[in-house]
Order: C-alpha cells, then sequence, then structure tokens
DNA sequence: ACGTTATATGCACCTTGTTGCATAGTCAAC
DNA sequence: GTTGACTATGCAACAAGGTGCATATAACGT
C-alpha cells in the first residue's frame, strides 16, 4: 500500500504524468523507493478511481498526447494521515548477510567477489552523496523548509 | 527467488522441519531475512518439487507428526551457484524518507513522532547487536569459520 | 532509407508477500 | 473441565512487484 503514498508524495510537490513520475523515481525519489513504469500506470487509475487524484488529457505538438494527473483535496487528505500513521517495521532482506552465512558452510571463496562488488556500490553511492552535499549544501542547508527536508535524507544517506 | 535460498542456507546448516524453519527465521537468519509460515510451507513443497530437497515424515510421542526437510546434492549445487552469482541491486524501500520528503509539503509535525519512534528502534537494535558481541564475541571471533561469518554479519549490522 | 533515442502509454503472465482462516494434538495452570 | 500456550501444518484470497511484449510519434544522425 506504499507506493500510492509515494506518488502522492510525488504528484503534491507538482503535477506530473505517467512518464514524468516514472523520471522522478529514476532519479531525486528513486534514492527512496523505485518503481518501473508498468507499477506506475498500473497504480494511477487506481488512484483517480480513489479520488485521491485528478487526471487531464494534454495534447502536445511533436509527441505524444499525454495524462497529466494532479492529487487532491482527498488525496491530501489521505497523504496527511498516512504522514501521521506508524510504518510497521521495515521488511528486512539482506541477501548480502544470508549469502555470508552460506560461506560459512560452503567456501568463503565463492562469496568473496559478490562481497567486494558490494563494498563497490555502497563507496560509489557515498561519493555520490558527498558529492551532491557539497555542491548543493556547501553552505548547509540554510531555512527553506523543502531544502532542509531534502539535507536530512541527504545526510541519512550518507 | 530469493526465500528457496535462504532457506537452502539454513537447512545446510542442519534438517528441519517446516515449524523449525519458522522459528530459526524468526530469530537468527531472521535479522538478515524474514519470512511468515505461509511463506514456509508454501515453498518447502517447491523446493522437493524442484530436487533440491528431501522430505522425510517423523512421528513423534506426545506431538504431531512432523516433515523433516534435509537439503540434497543439487540443492547443495543450486546453492552454490547462487552463491556465486551477482545479485541485483536491492530494492529501495525508504518509506521514512518518503514520509520526510512529505513532511516538506505538508508540515513536520505530522512526521516528528515517526521519526522518534525510528530512533528508538534502531537504537534498541544497536543495544541488543552490543549485547550480543559483549556476551558472545568478548574476545573477538576466533578461528571457527562459521563463528567469524556470524561475527562478520553482527558487526556489520553494528 | 535506416537505426537510435526520447516521449508516451499500456496489457498479460507469473512470482512473491500478506492477511485471515482452519485444524489438531499435548501440556500446564487455574 | 476449561482456558491458554506450544507444536505442527496448511488453504484461499488478495496485494504488490517483476519480466516480457506491444504500440505510436518524432527528432536526429549516418
Amino acid at each position: 500500500m506504499l507506493l500510492k503514498h509515494a506518488i502522492l508524495v510525488s504528484l503534491a510537490e507538482r503535477p506530473a504524468s505517467g512518464y514524468d513520475l516514472v523520471s522522478r523515481f529514476d532519479r531525486s525519489i528513486g534514492y527512496f523507493w523505485r518503481a518501473s513504469h508498468q507499477q506506475m500506470y498500473r497504480e494511477l487509475p487506481k488512484l483517480e478511481a480513489a479520488g485521491w487524484v485528478s487526471a487531464e488529457a494534454v495534447a502536445q505538438s511533436g509527441k505524444p498526447d499525454k495524462r497529466v494527473y494532479a492529487i487532491t483535496d482527498a488525496g491530501r487528505g489521505a497523504l496527511t494521515e498516512w504522514l501521521k500513521a506508524p510504518v510497521g517495521p521495515e521488511p528486512v532482506r539482506e541477501s548480502l548477510m544470508v549469502k555470508v552465512r552460506g560461506a560459512a558452510l560452503l567456501g568463503a571463496a565463492h562469496v568473496l567477489p559478490e562481497i567486494r562488488r558490494h563494498r563497490q556500490l555502497h563507496a560509489d553511492k557515498l561519493t555520490l552523496f558527498q558529492q551532491i552535499e557539497q555542491g548543493d549544501f556547501s553552505n548547509g542547508p540554510g531555512d527553506d523548509p523543502t531544502r532542509r527536508c531534502r539535507y536530512l535524507a541527504l545526510r541519512s544517506g550518507v
């Protein structure tokens, strides 16, 4: 029941088509929540049916038509409800640790390349986050609430 | 396709019934992978059909009969394959960060209790891990591979 | 002419995970 | 003698997620 809410957060920032949302979920929001375009296009009609978003067809020159979605008051209410509600314990899924456990039985040699690969992935991500911090927040977050929240999320990643 | 492998790792340590496996997934393995008993009992016949585990009915006095599963050579081979294979990027699902983003738009006050709650959950987990470390590994991991792997996983959690 | 990339939306099928319900025996406590 | 806890296994329905396939326009390069 959570992709719905991630979409609502994104639409609360500004209206978007399904395609726009996929782009956002590949970049900014994507650091916290992943979604494929198939998931998106399946979810949006459900949100519309629930009355949480409204849709409007927009003709474009030079590109196919698109449907632009915007959050409704009902959607904003549902989102606020969710923000307040306690989220259950995040499901634990650490496949690398399962492999480490397996390594104890079947030999560490098989798993070592995997561990090195994961270490590199994390190192790359750290470098990226630190570059963003130095680029966008070299003088701290400032007073704008949106910027402060982005900064908090970034620091959490670091 | 991963619960299968987590089960295989657990059965490679020693044979177990479905009920035993659920207990393990609530404790030791559960720090890395969660599974309900419904998932377990659905998965075990599939593993048996694939020839990765063998099953044996065991009558017990004072308790219902149980089916004890053991890993086969084919299962051990499949497990080794998986250990070597690169695991795709872990899906990103950080609902708290999505909420922080929502907080920028709808007011931090709604989300603050949630943030405090999560902080406490992490603090409790850290305390637990440190107690285990002091209790079981006060003199370091030693030379036993299994113990060393357990230690690595524990340090990773810390 | 042809292939590639970007925009734009969707269906079908399958696997995985969650929730609720069902059954059944043993043992200890109250 | 009934209630609750523990052992032990499972089905059914539904929600969520992943993979592959399908379609269409337009810009741009070669």
